[in-house]
DNA sequence: TAAAGAAATTAAATCGATTGCAATAATAAA
DNA sequence: TTTATTATTGCAATCGATTTAATTTCTTTA
């Protein structure tokens, strides 16, 4: 089409027209400038008169003008978008519901939020090796964070080793290639374990799957404080699924198969210890008295159980912040050391 | 730099280069033909020849290469992704971490994954009247799926008129514009109530804050049934928030103030309806022989607490499967008619 | 064997915003 | 008034995949 010189008609200003202007020729148009300058203009340059810039941003607002998003991330080579991705591998079962990785995922999305970025969440059940590859070679985000490494480390030292802007929140794994933040799960476990033997304590139970690397971490920070305490203890592992329904079904189990019923319980997660109340509820036991029980996470729900959790906590708010801000800095092109949090206990009625 | 022009060194089909191809064009030339069959080879037209396909799949696979998605949304003017958005508007201190969104919002991201869509999540705090018209227009997503109306209303129905694929997670409201999906939350507030009456209760209270529209409709549900049972029997109104927090120390307060305490007790949802059970039991009183308590959402926590939460229960599984595929049909064209889900009573030992 | 038709492929336009470079307008200095 | 500078603006290339229309290649039939 021809139409190279658009005759500058008045009324193309002063009428607007009835669609909303749609692209930025357009608003180009309307002004009576290029689209260069309108692109300029609304980015803010300094290139721009101020005249011009005032009346293109008057006229883009009046036809509730937005740019097109594609457009410019393709010509930008990014998005302003980050990937939240939680792999499901050791655990099918476990759904995104979990209230741990949701109270997680809201603390990203607030300071991902902040930065003025996008969150693009993802559920992986990692069949086959390449699920973190592709998703990060399709360009749809500028940088991922990974919720839990679940049983992928293989992969994640493999990505991270040619792809900087990753981060994992999790547990920190003897030589690992990719960058993590987490909190030091065996003080954690030690934490709990620790506690319930200065409460007298002698026969601790372990409640969590230690499929998991992090549980596993806190099994082994269990195990450690007992041999050190040199008390007379004993602990006894039951690996139990971390949904509520399992772990139920599981722990109710177990107390009515032992002719020894334990009188510490360390949970791997504020829902197991959830459970644990309440199977010992229902088993008759009454808690702290017959059995002392400590969670972990800390999450919101601890503190409304009846009784109330004891609970190693993580502090989730810090965390997101320090795995926003190291991603930040990784797609600067930083490279970045992973961190690793001190857990506290919070002491409640459970013990 | 310069090297526009690659020549066609023989190794580059037989030996795989060390940088993974990164373009369309890169793969074309590997395979010896043009982009655009190679684009029409990956994404399976019919119009390329099966070993030319074979052919170019293996080099595509064997490079790792993947679309950029930026480009091809640009082409094709749609994204993959769906928005999801969380309006934040009466209750500011309502985190995203409420379990019941989470729960939601897992289902959501269950759903469109199986779609192959992606899920961008957004938190707002509807400040101006634009959020939503800005979200829309900015051609980030395909549709947008919000997750309760909180007191927008007016800015769904004023963009709803205009923007088809929109569907909104809540109670239906007299005269509204666009499309919701929920469960009757007045149907759900009598259930509980004639529930409670059934056992016996007189003194019932009713714990959450009505300034919420599903909220208010349970509470109207309350009083309906109440009025028809034609029992001598009171309701109290106390209007805490949904967080846990707050809804023990107001309850707690409460309950201290009063000189009469209820026998029965309709909570909001499944948070309070825990907070509840805890101040109840710090307040000497024993669930259910002194109270009842229902609660509301029946979230998998609801099943393990001291006692177990009778609850009412909202398909939150099939009702995420509504929304995407309401949302589907929307941006497929088609005009949609809101639903209204049949909530149910779930009953367990805290009544 | 040639012509007609179908099948496979290529070339080039397109999506809409950004940006380096060139061109022009505005201003200051000579 | 002319030239030198600087402030604005326009032009056109670019990002990478998709897709229409045009072209080439291969079959089939007369």
């Amino acid at each position: 089409m021809a139409m190279s010189k658009r005759p500058a008609r008045t009324q193309d200003v002063s009428i607007p027209i009835d669609a909303r202007a749609r692209t930025i020729s357009d608003i180009a148009r309307l002004a009576g400038v290029s689209a260069g300058t309108v692109s300029r203009a609304l980015s803010g340059s300094s290139l721009v008169k101020l005249r011009t810039s005032e009346k293109i941003r008057m006229l883009a607002t009046a036809h509730g003008f937005s740019p097109n998003i594609a457009a410019r991330n393709l010509r930008t080579r990014r998005t302003g978008a980050v990937g939240v991705i939680i792999p499901l591998g050791h655990e099918a079962g476990q759904h995104i519901s979990d209230p741990f990785f949701m109270a997680l995922l809201g603390h990203l999305a607030d300071a991902l939020t902040d930065r003025g970025y996008d969150l693009l969440l993802s559920r992986v059940l990692p069949s086959n090796k390449d699920w973190l590859a592709q998703f990060v070679d399709s360009g749809r985000v500028d940088g991922v964070i990974i919720i839990g490494q679940s049983d992928q480390s293989a992969v994640l030292d493999e990505v991270a080793s040619r792809y900087l802007p990753i981060v994992v929140w999790g547990g920190h794994i003897e030589g690992q290639v990719y960058c993590s933040v987490g909190s030091d799960n065996k003080l954690g476990g030690r934490l709990a374990t620790e506690h319930l033997i200065n409460k007298g304590c002698r026969r601790i139970a372990f409640f969590g799957d230690a499929a998991a690397p992090e549980i596993a971490q806190r099994l082994d920070g269990c195990r450690e404080a007992l041999a050190e305490a040199g008390v007379d203890a004993t602990i006894d592992y039951l690996p139990v699924h971390l949904t509520a329904e399992n772990a139920h079904t599981a722990i109710l189990a177990r107390l009515s198969e032992k002719r020894i019923v334990p009188d510490g319980i360390v949970a791997a997660s504020d829902v197991v210890g959830m459970s644990a109340l309440r199977a010992l509820s229902e088993f008759g036991l009454s808690v702290p008295s017959d059995v002392r029980v400590v969670g972990y996470d800390d999450l919101s729900i601890a503190a409304q159980t009846t009784p109330p959790l004891s609970s190693i906590k993580q502090d989730l708010a810090t965390g997101a912040a320090h795995l926003v801000d190291i991603l930040f800095r990784r797609m600067a092109g930083e490279a970045t050391k992973s961190v690793v949090m001190a857990p506290s206990l919070i002491c409640r009625s459970s013990t």
